[in-house]
RNA sequence: GGAGAGAUGGCAGAGCGGUUGAAUGCACCGGUCUUGAAAACCGGCAAGGGGUCAAACCCUUCCAGGGUUCGAAUCCCUGUCUCUCCGCCA
């Protein structure tokens, strides 16, 4: 959620920011809403001190042991004139925090114009596209020679965008998910961290995904829903809802490994052949809670976290800058990492790290003390996948195929693979 | 699933329906004392909003949502969560 001071300072201001971001504010429609707001409020207010100070008197009289019934007498419109002004701001309230809450994040500065992938700012690579002396195949390809990967499987037990794992390419998995989760508590200093996979609408209002991107995730239940979480970045980032953190436990840095569910509503028709795209797929999140001083460094720093699991896989990619249009709702500025997939010859997003500032932190009331002032500031919040898992499993099988079909696994995986060195078809 | 108890400021913990945003303790901040520290003593210390050049000042908030009342932390209803006991269970 934008500052509603901002909002109401500076709404064209608010309004050039929001069509960069491709969303529209009605300025007018706001003004007028914001002159109500303020008109009503003060009656509200005034309403309510005057009676706060008869109720008072009237306390103060009854102790006396006066007469108290002229008082009671000269009260009685005010209650109603109090509870209709009351109703009245709770619906102009009501009005405008729906208009708050759809506004996306202002972006930063640096962040490039466009419209959509195609106008990204490419950062840099590392690595060059892995070739063969053969002709590349892609992992369902090689999945199915494997008898690792099963479409159909997943398609009859759930339907379609669900898939099984099994075997070798099954612990080729979960060795990817333990290898993330050591390198970033042992190396980078993240918390591990084990959370819910199911979470209330709170929590989703608090990141964002509601209440706009309702079609894009699955519920649950009945009267109380449940929804299952899109990122581990919902659950992870809501640990801080609602806190005020001391000064000495900041920076606050997590990481999860989650399954993840997306219903990929407006996906229809794309990435449907193998498993790029999946209804459930599993994913190392690295969340920040940081100062709003640290917080260009932090991102800086999170997204480098994640690069580092590329590295280490010798997994080439190339690290984008979205522009505009690609920038999520929440985010003010956000670097995609790109993985070479040889077997569609592209660069396909393994991760994206994204600063929100304190957009997120309001929606969630996360802040932190700062002793300079002894005030509880906002804090700025921090996500990135370090990594997309399914998707580093394609990207491994890919980048480590041989000919016949086997894949080599990359050495920081083979303490994680028993004394496998390379998955071969079984006999 | 059954029975009971509870939810109050950063934490702990009081609070007859009436000048209570809330006693007290701890923590924290400032000061006195001290060579320094500790102790002791003095003072300050919730959040959000409105208002102001800045203040003063005003409003809201004692789990959440409704209700009763001139007035609710306090009474009533509903929900959520926590704890204890019983049952069941990975």
């Amino acid at each position: 959620m934008l500052d509603p001071q901002l909002l109401r300072a500076n709404p064209e201001q608010v309004m050039a920011a929001m069509q960069r971001h491709g969303a529209d504010l009605d300025v007018d429609a706001l003004n007028a809403l914001e002159t109500r707001r303020k008109a009503i409020q003060v009656q509200t207010q005034t309403l309510q001190s005057e009676r706060n100070k008869r109720s008072k008197s009237i306390g103060m009289a009854k102790a006396k042991g006066e007469d108290i019934q002229p008082l009671l007498d000269s009260v009685s419109q005010l209650g109603d004139d109090l509870k209709a002004a009351e109703a009245e701001l709770n619906e102009i309230q009501s009005e405008l925090l729906a208009i708050q809450q759809t506004l996306p994040n202002i972006l930063a500065d640096d962040v490039p114009d466009g419209k959509d992938e195609e106008d990204n700012e490419l950062i840099h690579t590392w690595g060059e596209p892995t070739t063969f002396d053969f002709e590349a195949k892609d992992h369902v390809d090689l999945g199915q020679q494997l008898q690792g990967i099963d479409f159909e499987a997943g398609a009859k037990i759930a339907g379609s965008r669900f898939v099984t794992l099994s075997g070798p390419l099954a612990r080729l998995q979960r060795a990817l998910t333990q290898f993330m989760l050591d390198t970033h508590t042992d190396e980078h200093g993240y918390r591990e961290t084990y959370v819910p996979y199911l979470v209330n609408k709170e929590s989703l209002l608090g990141t964002g995904q509601l209440p706009k991107f309702e079609e894009d995730l699955f519920s649950i239940g009945n009267d109380s829903p449940y929804y299952l979480i899109p990122t581990a970045e919902v659950p992870v980032t809501n640990l801080v809802r609602d806190e005020i953190i001391k000064a000495d436990d900041m920076p606050l840095k997590f990481v999860a490994h989650t399954p993840c569910f997306r219903s990929e509503a407006g996906a229809y028709g794309r990435d449907v052949r193998g498993m790029i795209r999946q209804h459930q797929f599993e994913k190392v999140e690295l969340v920040q809670i940081v100062t709003s001083d640290e917080s260009e460094a932090a991102h800086e720093q999170l997204t480098k976290h994640a690069e580092n699991i590329l590295q280490a896989l010798k997994l080439p990619y190339r690290l984008m800058l979205l522009c505009a249009g690609d920038t999520g709702f929440s985010a003010t500025k956000t670097f995609d990492l790109e993985v070479w997939l040889p077997g569609q010859q592209a660069y396909r997003e393994i991760s994206s790290c994204s600063n929100f500032k304190d957009f997120q932190a309001r929606r969630l009331k996360a802040r932190w003390r700062n002793p300079e002032t002894g005030k509880p500031e906002l804090v700025h919040t921090i996500n990135g996948s370090g990594l997309a898992v399914g998707r580093t499993l394609i990207a491994v099988m890919e980048n480590y195929q041989q000919a016949d079909s086997s894949i080599k696994v990359p050495d920081v995986l083979k303490p994680y693979m028993g004394k496998l060195e390379c998955i071969k078809k079984a006999p």
